[in-house]
DNA sequence: AACTGTGAAAACTTTCACAGCC
DNA sequence: GGCTGTGAAAGTTTTCACAGTT
């Protein structure tokens, strides 16, 4: 298989959900414009997201829904259910435990960890908030993902110990850029850098009411 | 001035907050190699990337952290505060509010609703959450920049009332693309997305691990 | 007629490599 | 000698356009 860009699986994602949606609504087929249409990208664009794994369609009449949404969900290997541990129990780690979207997609957070003998012993959602030191321990008992929600300064270190157990997928969610071995999938969600590229835009390409502001 | 690639903006981001660190350090210049180390990319991109704005640094000598710092806070647009709403108060929502990076850029979250009644009048982190029915009022009078942390099925609709105000960049919570007119600066953060494509990874290059467990 | 699948072209982004300055 | 700034080359992703299928 030709080698598959990251936005490229970041749009199946997108697909599939939107399918799921449609499928709720018991729409047979859906064509290639259509589904461009409600994911905000090209016709042509699905298409060869979709020729990276093979030919799902039918000429003339577009996909199947159900079918689609099958090999999506084959293809993302969302068939079977990913075991994810959290590493940090502070706020922005509490919201993520309490994420429908996670659990609906086949991630189950098993597990919760902070530094902060405090928090050790809590329940959160369901889940006794665990104390660091056993990080090592219950990971290398077989889970898949972490979810690093830990401060900055923490951050690289605690990301390495994952590692050392075994863990080849990290979700960090500390705005620092990680330096890790290259067979570990890392995908980092830094809100603030969003932010800023939204401030960026807002100072170079002042709106109406901005340049009312500046005045 | 080129059009700049939305990968630069977003490595600007990183390169500010690295420089903030050694800053306090006391460090007096930095070359494109260390920063390129440091941000986990090359140092022929560090230097394109500040080209598009200008030349910064000094030959032989490398970049003054003070002088690229002043430099990259002034291209991001972050010399002056941002006003910034947040809609939904929900639990992503108030661990939003919380979030101490906000701030410290100047993202000042000045303003909270929610649809829920039983939520209005609750005090978050010092702000009362208010009615959905006063975004417009609230946002038009002089709003910069609001979050969406609202149910996938309100998305949409929350954010053409947002856009309606006169508010020209949203940053989404929700997973699912915001169809939105083209001068309106937007990104959406995609939690699960982010999984699915680790989930991807997993199951595409299968680790050791995945191997021991698929036997 | 409607719509897919795909090579080829275009557009965009990153890397290279070196002239030029400190 | 060390390091920047930048055109040119290489690599990657998107778009085009059309042959082929139902």
């Amino acid at each position: 298989m030709r080698k598959v860009p990251g936005s490229t699986v970041s749009r199946l994602s997108v697909y599939l959900r939107l399918l799921d949606d449609s499928g709720t609504q018991g729409v047979a087929t859906v064509s290639s414009v259509e589904l461009a249409r409600r994911a905000g990208t090209t016709a042509a664009q699905v298409r060869k997201d979709l020729s990276f794994f093979g030919t799902f369609g039918k000429r003339g009449r577009g996909y199947s829904v159900a079918e689609l949404s099958a090999a999506l969900r084959s293809i993302l290997g969302l068939e079977r259910g990913w075991r994810v541990a959290l590493v940090g129990a502070g706020q922005i780690g509490r919201a993520l435990l309490g994420y429908e979207d996670f659990r609906r997609r086949g991630f189950v957070i098993e597990a919760v960890f902070d530094a902060d003998p405090r928090k050790v012993g809590q329940r959160c959602n369901g889940l006794e908030v665990q104390a660091a030191e056993r990080l090592e321990v219950v990971l290398a008992g077989g889970i898949d993902i972490a979810i690093l929600a830990v401060p900055v300064a923490a951050a690289q270190q605690v990301a390495e110990r994952v590692v050392s157990t075994g863990v080849r997928a990290i979700l960090n969610f500390a705005p620092v850029p990680l330096r890790l071995p290259a067979d570990v999938a890392l995908k980092t969600v830094n809100m603030a850098l969003e932010l800023e590229s939204l401030s960026y835009a807002l100072a170079s390409a002042p709106s109406a009411r901005a340049a009312r502001r500046e005045e």
